[in-house]
Formats: structure tokens, sequence, C-alpha cells
DNA sequence: ACAATGCTTCGCTTATGGTCGAACTATGAA
DNA sequence: TTCATAGTTCGACCATAAGCGAAGCATTGT
């Protein structure tokens, strides 16, 4: 009776209009920085953090750390099907408002994300990686294994200087545009670099677009193939 | 975008706790009057009567007046999905609190409803007549056919000093417990009058409950039956 | 070490909306 | 007609919570 929400306390979270348009654009199934969702929902930081917290408290919210970065996506299907049940109706009785779709296509593909590759091609590279087994994801916990070290030795990385560095070597990172995971950590520094010394990609200055160019991509997913 | 609710007001709608114990109530598909609901909120009358305009004007309800009750029942299916949606997945996270079933099983069995039989048995009787074609309902309007004139000839009922009262003769009467309809009127009334002038029942004093005796209630079913 | 960025916490103001008392309307019963 | 019951409307009160400025904490990059 105190423990979890009760059907009003459920929908008085979703009745705030600055909670509901957090919680709209989380339905894109995308995981969200507290500052994105504010913008989102036309409030300052420190009021989506305070909604943030209620969201969470509910159990509509799941957060994951992430460097000075907090992803919240909704916490499960659920979730998810409540919203999507709510929203039909409402969509049927009057006209919601239409949700502005997903914003710049280059900046969904490849983009850089603090200095390692993001986006589709960086959730595409951390597939392969992990589905050649050269990376174990379990948890959180991303770990390398010697046939992965051997990779990215044939691949030209250089493991001495990464060692000194306090960063861990690898690490997972949520997709902003995805909800799926890419590969960060000195590694994945490494990797965005070596993309750009090959001549495959070069970063837009000013945005955070990484440019393959066509034979750079082709090279690229011969490398890390789907 | 004014029209109907979006997500966040159909959220406030349910959000509050006093329209939640009102919609909870009415998810058991009974229509229910103002003050029954207040009852079940635990708020006075004036502060009902708001609640149900609110949740009205939101699409949620749906209203009909029954002479001075005006029994308020959900809007439609889909008001009763998003509902069952959002109590399952408060049910899931914590414990939503379990409702109080029905009160007294011979209440909702047969009860005197102003001067007519309701309850079940009360529903029966108005299915009986309806599906025979005494009586024809559509709409909110019920006739009274030419066959059904005669059928209640036979059973003993004397139109003449109905003809007087400016009561209408035939109405049907939405049911407390069932949500179905039974008959009122004058024909209704003359009709309990008969139950309880043959010994098939007896109004048991101080409550509203009609007590049929073992008899009386076959030879109810073999009048009327389903 | 230092600055910059992302987010949280604290304290305060403001306003939305739930609540009820009182008065009014509508329907039915005597 | 008169009375009683069911419900609505109006007006005022008040509690909850949304909002933001400022300060503090945490993490990253130089």
């Amino acid at each position: 009776m105190k423990d979890g929400p009760n059907i009003a306390m459920l929908g008085a979270l979703i009745g705030d209009p600055a909670r509901a348009n957090m919680l709209t654009a989380l339905m894109s199934g995308k995981a969200l920085t507290a500052s994105e969702l504010a913008a989102e929902a036309g409030i300052t930081l420190q009021t989506a953090s305070a909604h943030l917290g209620k969201l969470q408290t509910g159990g509509l919210l799941h957060q994951r750390k992430q460097g000075r970065h907090r992803y919240f996506s909704l916490a499960d299907e659920d979730v998810a099907s409540v919203l999507e049940s709510m929203m039909g109706f409402a969509e049927k009785k009057g006209h919601s408002r239409i949700r502005t779709g997903p914003k710049e296509p280059a900046l969904r593909k490849a983009r850089v994300c603090y200095n390692h590759l993001a986006g589709e091609l960086g959730v595409q590279m951390f597939d392969s990686l992990t589905a050649r087994d050269f990376l174990i994801e379990q948890d959180a916990a991303l770990t390398l294994t010697d046939s992965g070290r051997q990779f990215f030795t044939d691949f030209g990385i250089d493991f001495e200087p990464l060692k000194k560095s306090r960063r861990p070597l690898c690490k997972s990172c949520l997709d902003w545009s995805a909800r799926r995971s890419h590969l960060a950590g000195s590694i994945g520094s490494a990797l965005l670099a070596s993309f750009y010394k090959r001549g495959w990609a070069a970063r837009i200055e000013g945005a955070r677009i990484v440019a393959f160019t066509k034979k750079g991509e082709a090279a690229f997913t011969q490398s890390f193939p789907v």
C-alpha cells in the first residue's frame, strides 16, 4: 500500500505535463539524458531532475550512469504498454499532439560520443565484435577476450599507451539514437582515431557528425560485418 | 489540442485519489449514482459532482439520468481497458489495495427500486418480457406492444387505474447491481404489488430487500422464464 | 591542479486544483 | 401544494507540488 504505486499515484505521475512530455519522448525506445529530457519538456534542469526522481521512485524509469551523463529509459515493456494504451486512448478521443520525429539523419548514422564512435555504425561495430566473441558483454561489464586482443592488434591498435591511461580499456556505452550499446573506453577512442587516420571518415567541425566516405563505409563494414 | 485529452490530461484525471477510487468502483461494470460514488471516494457530494463533471468532460464517463438519480458508468470498453492496463501495472509493482466486493447478496438478488422490482430477478423479468416482444426497448424509450398488453391483462393487471396516473406506463430503469435494465413505471409497480398479493414475496421492513419464497421464486421463473 | 560540464539538492515563491459550506435546481412522494 | 431527496453551482479556503535561482557534488578533459 505504500511500497508501489497504486493507480492514483501512477496517474498522477503521468498526469504532469512535463513528465508526460518526458515519457512520450522516451516512448521512442531511446535512452535520453536529463538535459535532453529537460529540453523536451521545456523546463530547467533542476526541475527535470526532480521529475525524473519521482518517475524513478514510481518504477517508471530506469537510470544508467554513463560518465557525467545519466541516461534515462523506460523501466520495462510494461511501462511502455501502459503508456501505449493511454496514448492510444487519448488519440482516439481528442487529438494528441504529434511528436517530432528523430532529428538529424546524419547524426543518427555516425557521430562522436566523447571521443569514440556512436550512432548506427557504432552499434553495428559493437554487435559485430560481440558476435565474434571479441568482446563479451554481461550485465554492464564488458571484457576483452584473447581473440579480441589479437583482432585489435591486427587492426593496428597499439595497446601499450592505452595501458597507462586510467580510463578503462573497453566499456559499453548506451547509444543515444538506438538504445543499443556501442564501444567506448580507450579502445573505442583508438578505433575512431584509426578510422580518421585511414581516411575512412572525417569529423564535421562544429557538429558531432562523423562523415564516412563511400569507400570508408565499405571498408568499415568489411572489418565489422553485421 | 484542446478538444480531447492528451496523455497528460488523461493521467491527471486518473491521478486524483478521489477520481481513481470512483473509477475503480466503476470497473465492476456497474453503474453507480453520484452519491454512491461520493461515498466510495470518501468525499462530499459537491466535490464528487465536480469530479464527475471533469471525468465526463474528459470522455471517461457516461451519464444516464434516471429520475432524481444520475447513474454514471465508464464511457466505453476503451476506458475500461486503459484502467485495466494501469491497474495491472500498479498491482505488479506494488500492491494496489483490494477493492471491497459487492455487498449484500440478498440485495443484489431482489430489492425494491422506488416501488418496482430490481436486482437480478428484476433484470430477469425485463429480459424475459423483451425476449417475447411484450416490451420493445429502443434507445432509452420503452414501448408496450399489443401482445404485451394482453400478457399483463392475463396476469391480472388492471390497466384502467394506471391510465389516470401521470406516471409513464412502462419505463426502463438502470439496475444498480447489474448494469442492466429492469422494468419501472406504473406497470412495474403493479407487478411488484401483484407479487406481494400472490404471496410470492414479501418486503423486508427497513431494508430494500424483497424476500421471495421458494415457491414464489419458482412461480416467478415460470411466468418470466429466462 | 584547474576548469568545464552534467546533474542534484536546498530553499523559496507561486499557482493550480481539491475541498467543503451554502444556496439553488430538479425530480419524486405524500 | 408542500416536503424530502439527489444533484449542481458558486465562492472561498488551503494544501500540495511545480517551478526556478543558487549552491554543491561528481566526472571528464587539459
